[in-house]
DNA sequence: AGTTTGTTAGTAGCGCCATAACAACACCAC
DNA sequence: GTGGTGTTGTTATGGCGCTACTAACAAACT
């Protein structure tokens, strides 16, 4: 079984339930119906704390309950406690979100539009996310490089595609002919090979992303020295910086000394 | 300002983030960039804990971090924020549902399909679900009452064509023309005002389905008596059960002696 | 009588909020 | 330099609230 039952509980839990809570629906999805002592009986959840469980989880539309003698609880259907907690799930965003897009940089109009910063992103989803951002963001032209497959990613690859449509000049930089045979089929982004005798640069290099004149991002993955089994990746992006300009020129001159 | 600070605090809370990790989050997109002094003045959250806070809002996406002196955060994009939490919210469904899926009654075979049950479902929403969902187990027909058009409601609605597209009979009926109207676009619904001495009931009926000849579900609009303001809604349902046959039949010849 | 049910009280533990203290470092006047 | 002043990053320590868990009891049922 792929996900055993804590590991479910777990989630639950991080899906805002208690862990009773998490346990009674589960045993009521077990047992289709039940009382308060049928539950307890599957769950290691004392029989008087079913009932107020029960309750709360009524409120969240996850389990009905039965006015009969003795009370009788049932949950609702999977699909429809996920759309459940999905709306609420929606709901409480928008309420997060919509505000603080009112109050987005309210103070700090003394720094300019963009400082000289460098930023670290770590863990392989947040750099692909913060990519993709950065290639959204470009005008003119994007370089994209990439050790392997894995790392170019659906975020990533859907960004290229969206830019090179767009007009830009995109451009896919690989040794690994996986990475270039990505864009086969799309006339737009060209995949390039690098020259043999530039190797991107040292060899722990994940993905390189050059767009315009002055927005870069570097990844290289690291055999974590805790974990050593897990390779954590790590990288770093400036954007409409000083450093982003210097370090894009350094890159391109490094990688296609001839092709500009 | 539709949406106050504290509500959006709130709301983050409840997407599962703790006090201070909301109010870092506002306080980082009002600053676009700071340190931790910086939001520790913008907000309540001491100082010294900013660090930490800090730390756990990166591990969930939502803030990176740059390492200088001092250090300097900046939170990521609300769309990227947003898409993150999903996407983390999707994960923890799917690892708790797809369990739930493989245990789903695996007690109780002893029960028959259906058992001679009446369910109560309290709440608007949660009514709309349940309706929703008993619209698409009926096989032949599906009569539905709903006093105003906010207690149709769009997964009624849908619900509603989708069946009348699959060719079962699918009657509405309603003292309100609104809510009449809002089928003369649909050839397949048919929307019917009852007969004018026959009230469909008490007056507090609020909506009323039959489905088939033992799917039902009815509720009222109570009076809240802890809360006089607020129109609480209250349903029952039963489906496949002898409760459901008898009571279809009861409420057919009441709503419409003539028609079968 | 004996069991089950629904309710309430109460304790223990843990995570989060909040405050304080401290070494390391930067800045500045002298 | 030297010493003073302030800031930064880190760690320790109570308090408080929520959750987990136990216990007890009146009412209803067998």
């Amino acid at each position: 079984m792929a996900v055993d039952e804590d590991d479910a509980i777990e989630s639950l839990e991080r899906l805002g339930l208690t862990s009773y809570e998490g346990k009674v629906f589960v045993a009521l999805h077990k047992l289709g119906t039940g009382t308060a002592r049928d539950v307890s009986r599957v769950t290691d959840v004392p029989r008087s704390q079913v009932y107020s469980v029960t309750e709360s989880l009524e409120d969240r539309g996850l389990v009905e309950v039965q006015q009969s003698s003795p009370i009788q609880y049932r949950a609702v259907s999977i699909d429809e406690a996920r759309s459940t907690l999905r709306e609420r799930f929606e709901q409480e965003s928008d309420r997060a979100f919509d505000y603080v897009e009112t109050v987005h940089e309210e103070f700090g109009p003394d720094q300019e539009e963009e400082q000289e910063d460098i930023w670290m992103v770590r863990g392989q989803d947040r750099i692909a996310d913060r990519a993709a951002d950065l290639i959204r963001r470009a005008e003119n032209s994007v370089l994209f490089a990439a050790r392997s497959p894995e790392l170019v990613g659906e975020d990533i690859d859907t960004a290229l595609r969206e830019r090179a449509e767009d007009g830009l000049a995109v451009v896919v930089f690989s040794e690994d002919p996986a990475v270039r045979a990505l864009y086969d089929d799309h006339d737009e982004v060209r995949a390039v090979e690098p020259a043999t005798d530039h190797h991107v640069n040292d060899e722990h290099t994940g993905r390189a992303l050059l767009g315009d004149d002055d927005i870069l991002l570097l990844s290289v993955l690291g055999n974590d020295e805790e974990l050593p089994g897990i390779n954590r990746e790590t990288a770093f992006w400036s954007a409409r910086t000083g450093f982003a300009e210097v370090l894009v020129q350094l890159v391109e001159t490094t990688i296609s000394p001839v092709d500009r």
